[in-house]
DNA sequence: CGGACAGTTCGGTCCCGGCCAAACAGTGCA
DNA sequence: TGCACTGTTTGGCCGGGACCGAACTGTCCG
C-alpha cells in the first residue's frame, strides 16, 4: 500500500474536530478573517482558536497573512474550498434550522451566497441556467464553452479572464448543497462573481456568506442573460 | 448557518482513525471483505474491527451482508469510493515504499489496477488516451461520447449497458495519484473493467487491487484501439 | 454432539487532544 | 508613556475514543 492510512486518517483529522471545521465552513466565503473572529465563530477561546490555526495552516490548508497585530487567514486556494465543499454535500442533509432568525439566514443563504469565489445558491444555479439556455454554455459529462459564449464572457469580463496561466478549470460544475443541482464554479465563475462585485450588480453582507442582488444587477441579468430575479425578494 | 460544522466534523471523524481508513482504502478495490480480513489488514483485534465497521456501516459508508458466520463488508457505493479517492489525491505525495516487497508492489499498482469499479494506473491512462485518439471519446472540461464512440461502446459492451437507470455520470474523468493524469470513471468505465474480466483480458491478483493485462488482452487492446501495451511486463 | 472458527459484547486501561485561564509579547492609538 | 487590544505560550484538567483480552453467541463441519 503505497498511499498510507495514515497520511489519510492525518488530512481526514484537520477536518474532524468541531471548531476546525467550523472554522473552515466560515473560511468558505473566501475572504480573509482575523484569529480571533474565527474564535467567537466557533465559540472557543483565542488561545485555542490560535492552536487550531497553527494546525491548519501547518498542513497547509490554510494561508496566512500576518498584519499588525492581526493574523488574518484564509483558504489556501480553490482545491481546498472545493474539497470542503465536496464533503459538505457528501455529508447529505444538514441540520434544520431551529430559530426564526436561522431560518431567517438559512433562506437568505439558499437565495444567494459566494461559494469560495464564485456564486451559489439559487442565484448561481440560475444563472447558469441562463447562460446554458443562451446557448453560451452547453453541457456534456462537464461545461464546454460555445463560440457565442467566447464573444460572450470577452464582452463582460474581458479577454484576458479567457486565457488564465494556472491549472485551475475555466469552467466547473459545482454541486449545490441548498439546490442539490449544479451552478457555475471553475476560473469565469470566478470571474463573473468579480465582476457582478466590480459592476454593483451584487452585494455582499458583511461577515456572511449571503450575497444580494442590486436592482440593477436584476436589470443587467435580464439584458444580459434573458434571466428574470426579483431583487432580492426571496425572504 | 445550516450546514453544521458538528455534521462535517462528524464525518470527517470517521476516515480520521488509521484503522478505520486503512479499512476504507483497502475496500477501494470494490470486493466485499470480511470482518477478520480488515482486522488483519489494518493490523488491529477482531474486536477493535467489528467496532470500527459498525460504525462506518452505521454512518452509511459501508454496506454489509451477512453471510454464515462471516460479516462482508464492501463501500456503499461509487460515490463513497469517488470522495475516498478525492481525499486521497488531496493529501498529496504519498509515503515513498520502505522495503523491495513494497517497491515491487507499487509498480505493480502503478502499472494497472482497480479504482473501486473502473480501471485506473498506468493500464487506465493509456486506456483512456487510446479511446480519445481513436475520437471515441471527446475532451472538453468533460468527457464526450461522439457517435463512433457510442457505436463501438454498443459493439464491446452491448447496447443497455449506454441507458442505465441511475443518476451516475455515463462518462467520468477520475484522477489518477500515480500517473497524476485522468483515467476513465463512471458508468462505461465500470462497464469496461466488467467487461474486461469477463473475457480474461485482465486478470486481479486476489487481495489486492492490482490488474494484470493477459497476451489476450494485451491483443485486444492493440485490435480495438490500436493501443499497444506489453502484458504485464512492468516490473 | 463437540470442536473449530467468525464475529460481538463488555470491562478496563491508557493516551491523545481539545479546552480554558493566566501570564506574556507585540502592535496601535492617544 | 501608558492603555487597550490581538494573538501566543504554557500548565493543567478532563473526556472521548482506540485498543485489548476474555467471555459469549452463532455457524459450519466431522
Amino acid at each position: 500500500m503505497v498511499l498510507s492510512a495514515e497520511s489519510l486518517a492525518e488530512f481526514a483529522g484537520l477536518l474532524a474536530d468541531r471548531s476546525r471545521a467550523s472554522m473552515c465552513l466560515a473560511l468558505l466565503d473566501g475572504r480573509a478573517w482575523t484569529a480571533g473572529e474565527l474564535a467567537s465563530h466557533a465559540g472557543v477561546g483565542r488561545s485555542t482558536a490560535s492552536e487550531h490555526l497553527t494546525i491548519l495552516v501547518g498542513a497547509g490548508l490554510l494561508a496566512e497573512q500576518r498584519q499588525g497585530r492581526h493574523r488574518y487567514v484564509r483558504l489556501a486556494g480553490p482545491q481546498v474550498a472545493q474539497l470542503i465543499e465536496d464533503l459538505a454535500t457528501a455529508v447529505g442533509e444538514p441540520n434544520r434550522p431551529t430559530s426564526l432568525r436561522m431560518l431567517r439566514a438559512a433562506r437568505h443563504l439558499a437565495a444567494g451566497r459566494t461559494c469560495y469565489d464564485h456564486l451559489a445558491g439559487h442565484l448561481g444555479v440560475v444563472l447558469l441556467d441562463g447562460l446554458v439556455d443562451g446557448a453560451l454554455i452547453a453541457v456534456h459529462d462537464g461545461l464546454v464553452l460555445t463560440p457565442a459564449g467566447r464573444v460572450w464572457f470577452t464582452e463582460v469580463i474581458g479577454d484576458p479572464a479567457l486565457h488564465p496561466g494556472g491549472s485551475r478549470p475555466l469552467l466547473r460544475t459545482c454541486l449545490d448543497w441548498t439546490e442539490r443541482r449544479n451552478h457555475l464554479g471553475g476560473v469565469l465563475g470566478a470571474a463573473l462573481c468579480h465582476e457582478f462585485t466590480e459592476r454593483a450588480w451584487i452585494t455582499r453582507t458583511p461577515a456572511h456568506r449571503a450575497v444580494t442582488l442590486t436592482p440593477a444587477g436584476t436589470q443587467a441579468l435580464a439584458d444580459l442573460l434573458q434571466v428574470n430575479i426579483s431583487a432580492g425578494a426571496t425572504d
